[in-house]
DNA sequence: GCCGTTTTCGGCCCGACTGTTTTCAGTCG
């Protein structure tokens, strides 16, 4: 992927920033700040950063000045930064690390290396058992209890969940809270990095509003709920605990319900979102904080109810969560140009499901009633089942899609409507070729293209040849990673855009808690191309069908809007969609001599 | 190190919790 060099300088910048940070000092804290801004902004590029420094696009980027613009050249160059290798040599490079600690920050580990001068992890925990560390100032039984501890915790504490997993566990605590003192409680929420949607969560964050009499048996309902493992922290109005068997850290912060939108703001971020947003209250000579917004100096309440009520005392539309990545959405919003983005209710229909011809787990009719039972504004469903190459998956030959058709419609009589539409998930075989003839492809309503095999390799010219083909209407999984378990495989991506562009192929955002292929950034992509997406769940079981939310939500992250997405359409407009993509694919064939 | 609708110098977002203190420093988000 091209982001990789994005996120080895990231993770290089953000290490001078901790070394800042051990070495101390006010100069040093805040030049640790702005490294860190910067690894930050890097990491979140859309674009290999080498590609901003030829077209001299960084200058513009907030958070990057002109030191920070010739040391990324540096490390283009030499694949390393001097100014970090001087660091290297004045801190104990082994310490670093340990900043990660929960409950270890830089001043105490520079306090621990000045008087004991440990070098590792190991010196560490032998000297806070030893006992000695009770002769410096500000250590007792307790602190250095939390230390250890926060060192067990570390490697389960770094692992990250999945969007899904976080969103039901969010969802799951909130409504037991709500069972349970349900009456205490005016409003309730997640917020962080789970609101704005990202594709894997470190913690969630809930936020609840209710009077502050309340306050306190509302904490306690929260540490005393059933799967909590462990409290790290419970005071009068925030505390933290560990859920479940994987020790998943959950925050739950109670405001009174004046502050609510100012709460949920806060805790929603990005964290650079809400540096921008206070800098703009300020240049006002306004206050914001998590309390509402505020006049510095008469400290008259503006605003704070709502969200709304914030953004407007700021000239500003209200900024759907999931572009609050300082991503250039403010600018959006101060000029009132927000886009209104797609949403589930625009969702026309499912573009990818999988039944028991092949490897799904519900027949054709009882998909049909799932789905028209619990997502009643469908108006269709396509079925994509395997063909015959993907053998683990009971892929179909071309009779077996003939008589599949068959039977889809028998159910969709049975129906009383065209419901159900006769799809097909073709391979796309290691040469290029499909797996399934043209004679049949011509014949279904709607053919994704996927590889399932040979993940090792280049498939850039594989997808491309795919696209290339007028029967073929959407590249299935593009980049085939699955989260946490394997890298996607090489592609040009950008190359791939741009042929969809021309040939008019639409690319797939599948909802896959695991896939999340196309993911937010490429997706943000294919929208700038003209590149029509798809939003799909790839269902093999009745609950896989709410994945749409997740397609949803990445549809969002990349800035689209219904006209963006295929299947917010009207079947009979993906009809003619269907020929002008056909038309399109002749003629750039035509043109190219392929 | 970054940045500018008070500034090219002098600020830099803001508050809760904890453990140690007896008014505060460090950590965290």
């Amino acid at each position: 992927m091209t982001t990789s060099r994005n996120r080895e300088l990231a993770k290089l910048l953000a290490r001078i920033a901790d070394m800042y940070e051990f070495l101390g000092g006010d100069t040093n804290r805040f030049r640790a700040l702005a490294y860190r801004k910067a690894a930050q902004v890097i990491e979140n590029l859309p674009e290999d950063i080498a590609s901003y420094i030829e077209k001299h696009d960084l200058q513009k980027v907030h958070g990057i000045g002109q030191k920070t613009i010739e040391k990324i050249r540096e490390f283009l160059k030499t694949g390393t930064i001097k100014k970090y290798e001087e660091l290297r040599k004045q801190v104990p490079e082994a310490l670093i690390p340990l900043m990660d600690v929960p409950g270890l920050g830089p001043k105490t580990l520079r306090q621990l290396y000045e008087a004991f001068h440990i070098q590792t992890e190991d010196d560490l925990i032998h000297i806070l058992k030893s006992g000695k560390v009770y002769q410096l100032k500000g250590f007792g039984p307790k602190k250095v209890q939390k230390i250890l501890h926060g060192l067990e915790l570390r490697a389960t504490l770094t692992q990250r969940m999945l969007y899904w997993e976080a969103l039901t566990l969010a969802r799951t605590l909130l409504q037991t809270l709500q069972d349970r003192i349900g009456t205490l409680i005016q409003k309730s929420a997640y917020a962080g990095s789970l609101r704005r949607g990202k594709e894997t969560i470190g913690d969630i964050d809930l936020l609840i509003s209710a009077s502050p009499q309340h306050h306190t048996t509302i904490i306690q309902a929260f540490t005393q709920l059933p799967d909590v493992k462990e409290v790290l922290a419970a005071g009068e109005t925030k505390a933290s605990v560990l859920v479940g068997d994987n020790r998943r850290q959950v925050d739950l912060r109670l405001i009174q319900p004046h502050q609510w939108g100012a709460a949920l703001m806060y805790f929603t971020g990005s964290k650079n979102h809400n540096v921008r947003l206070r800098e703009l209250a300020r240049a006002h000579g306004w206050k914001l904080n998590e309390y509402g917004l505020f006049d510095e100096a008469s400290n008259k309440r503006l605003a704070g109810t709502t969200e709304e009520e914030v953004f407007a005392q700021l000239n500003m539309q209200w900024i759907p969560p999931e572009m609050r990545e300082d991503q250039g959405e403010i600018e959006l919003a101060l000029n009132h140009q927000i886009p209104k983005l797609v949403s589930i209710q625009d969702i026309r229909g499912d573009m990818q499901s999988h039944s028991t011809w092949s490897d799904g787990s519900l027949s054709i009719l009882e998909m049909a009633d799932y789905v028209l039972k619990h997502f009643p504004h469908y108006e269709y469903l396509v079925l994509t089942d395997h063909s015959q190459a993907v053998r683990i998956a009971g892929g179909l030959s071309p009779e077996q899609f003939r008589q599949q058709k068959e039977e889809i419609q028998k159910v969709n009589a049975e129906l009383g409507r065209d419901f159900v539409k006769a799809g097909a998930e073709v391979d796309i075989l290691p040469n290029g070729q499909l797996d399934l003839p043209n004679e049949l492809l011509k014949e279904l309503d709607f053919v994704i293209a996927s590889i399932h095999s040979h993940f090792q390799r280049d498939n850039t010219d594989r997808i491309i040849q795919a696209c290339l083909n007028p029967y073929v209407h959407a590249i299935g999984h593009p980049t085939g990673r699955l989260l946490g378990t394997r890298e996607p495989y090489p592609l040009n991506m950008e190359q791939i855009i741009e042929v969809c562009a021309q040939t008019g192929t639409a690319l797939e955002i599948n909802g896959q808690p695991d896939r999340m292929d196309l993911n937010d950034q490429y997706a943000r992509w294919a929208r700038e191309a003209g590149v029509p997406l798809i939003l799909s769940t790839d269902a093999h079981y009745s609950s896989n069908f709410h994945y749409m939310e997740i397609a949803v939500v990445i549809a969002r992250r990349a800035w689209c809007t219904p006209q963006h997405i295929l299947n917010t359409r009207p079947w009979q407009e993906i009809t003619l969609w269907k020929q002008e993509k056909a038309s399109k694919t002749q003629t750039y064939k035509t043109k190219r001599h392929f």
